[in-house]
Formats: C-alpha cells, structure tokens, sequence
DNA sequence: CCCAATATGTAGCTTAAGCTACGTTTTAGG
DNA sequence: CCTAAAACGTAGCTTAAGCTACATATTGGG
C-alpha cells in the first residue's frame, strides 16, 4: 500500500472513506477543537454578565477550573481576535462580535443538552457532555436536532 | 461579584450551576480533548490494518489530512503511552492496550454515527460531526444512545 | 481613611500539535 | 541490479493552553 495511487476504490460496505473525504472530516474536528475554547469563554463571559451582572476574570478562571493567568491569557486572545475587551477591576466584556458568537453558542448548547436529555441521559451526564459536543455540532446537525425535539414534545403533549 | 463567598445559591431557574459543577464539567472537556488525537490514531491505525493489511506513517498523515512530521510526532506520543509500536516500513501496531482503546472507540464511533443517522442528520454531516462529538461522549450517554436505537430499530422493523 | 484581602498582571516554564526544510533509507520497476 | 520515487527521520520553528511564583493595584470594611 502507500505507494499505489489507489485506483477509484469503489465504496463497498465497511470500506475507508477516500483519503480526501477523511483528511476533510478529520480537518474540521481539527478546526472546532481549535475554536472550543473561545466558544466556551464567550459563553460564560455571558452567562456570567446576565445571571450576576459582570464577567469577572477571576470569576472565569474559578469556573473553568484552570488558573487565573491562564484566564487572563485566554482572554487576551479573545481581545486580539475582537471577540472581548476588558477594563481592569470592571470586568470582561463581550463586543458585537462577541455577543454574536455567544448568542449562537448558547443556543447550540441548550439545543444539545435538550436532545441528549430527551434521548435518556441522565442529567449531569448530558450538562457535561453537551460542554464538550457542543463544539462538533454542524448546522445540519442542529436543524435535525430542533426536528426532532419538535417531534418529541408533540409527542409528550399528546 | 467575587468578593463575597456565594452563600448557598439556591438553584432558581435559568441560574448558573455551582463553580464546582461548572469546573468539574470543563474540567471533564479538557480532558476529553486532550485524548481526542490519540483516539483517532488508534481508531485510525485500527481501520488501516483491517481493511487493508497495515497502517503506515505516511497513509495515516494522508487521511488526517496533516504533514508526515506531524504524523510521526503524535506516533511517538502514542508510543510513549504504550499504545503502539512502529517497524520502519513495515508499519504501525497496536499493542493490547492500544488494541482495547481501538475497540472501545470504533464502537463509539458507529453507535454515535448512527444516533445522528437516526435522528436525521444527513450522512456527510453525521459523519463530519460524528468525528468530533465521539470524543466527548459517556458511558451514560452511550447507554442511552443504545436503547434509544433498540427502540428506532423497532418502531422502524413493525 | 487605611490596610488586608482580593483581583489583576508579568515572567518564565512545559507540553502538545501543527508546520517547512532537509537528509537518509528502502523498495520496487525497468 | 540499479536508481529514482516513496517512505521515513530530524531539526527547528510557531502557537495555544496550561502551570507556578511573584509583583502590583484596588477596594471595601472597620
Ligand atoms: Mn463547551
Ligand atoms: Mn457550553
Ligand atoms: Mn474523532
Ligand atoms: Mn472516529
């Protein structure tokens, strides 16, 4: 193997991918590995700001488990990247950009914690593996997730 | 904020969860990415080797879609963590510990694939999301993943 | 109104994952 | 049976995410 240009390779059942179709399936998890973290930071910058009023960089750091300069670094990078500004003893907070990216991601993250809850997992299981799926759920995913808990409440109403 | 010491915060609707549940969760995440690349190695070397009689370097570089460099470094890794061993052109192994990740994984892999399959993702999507939400999923919610396909499989069967 | 507790900032380290640019070793085809 | 292509290896860089240890700055309660 390895050498032979691989010739059409019809996709009989239990075949490979093509190398093109994995290395893309592959790049992706890769890009959304790569932005899970500001994804989670500008969500609880949000949560935080709604639920107590300011975003506190110590605050984060205690939420996220990890150290307040490790915070403080991360939040650097959602500065660089226009995603928060932060005034010293004020607070982080969320620009426009920002507050769009939140938005989404908190809706995401209800939506997939819904679906998993309706699909049987228990209740901390599904707030922490919603915190890690939340990241790897494409558009399509998410139509087809809102489809089917529509399904499903139709269905518990009835 | 963050100066008094959150007395008891009882659990209204909509409030936040309590630090230590939250870093718990996170926590749980960062671990989940942190042997998210390891996982697909295995699965990967795994997939290679049945389907087509070994797994080399080159290939496995190929089908992530990264350099050979990188590919042989995370391989070192994999060796360090006695979950694989490498005969120059001959190709990757996995050794028993690595073989038992391997199983564990691929059948992660198919059973979260066909939940989103299931649920009506379309196939390039389910796939695409498939590969990085694997990584993040439990036992509990793997058990539920399972029955609610019993009962698909049954509804779709009568 | 002052000072201790809290919050923030900085320095400097580690590991992992990615890259490019080269260099070396095998292998297989003509 | 030889040599070019393929495979493998190494060096050296970058960025991100984590850490500890200190240093500085604010603030609120007494
Ligand atoms: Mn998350
Ligand atoms: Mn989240
Ligand atoms: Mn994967
Ligand atoms: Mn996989």
């Amino acid at each position: 193997m390895s050498r032979k240009a691989s010739p059409a390779r019809k996709p009989s059942p239990h075949a490979l991918p093509t190398e093109q179709a994995q290395a893309r399936r592959f790049g992706k998890a890769r890009t959304a590995r790569s932005t899970a973290i500001l994804e989670d930071y500008v969500e609880l910058i949000a949560d935080l700001i709604e639920s107590t009023g300011e975003a506190r960089a110590t605050d984060i750091a205690r939420r996220l488990g990890v150290s307040h300069p490790t915070a403080i670094n991360t939040i650097a990078r959602l500065k660089r990247e226009d995603l928060a500004t932060a005034r010293p003893y004020r607070g982080i907070f969320l620009t426009e950009k920002g507050e769009a990216l939140a938005r989404r991601v908190r809706a995401r993250h209800r939506l997939v914690l819904e679906v998993l809850l309706a699909l049987g997992v228990p209740k901390e299981a599904a707030e922490a593996d919603a915190e890690g799926i939340e990241h790897h759920v494409s558009e399509a995913s998410l139509k087809a997730f809102s489809d089917f808990l529509k399904g499903s409440r139709i269905k518990k109403a009835s």
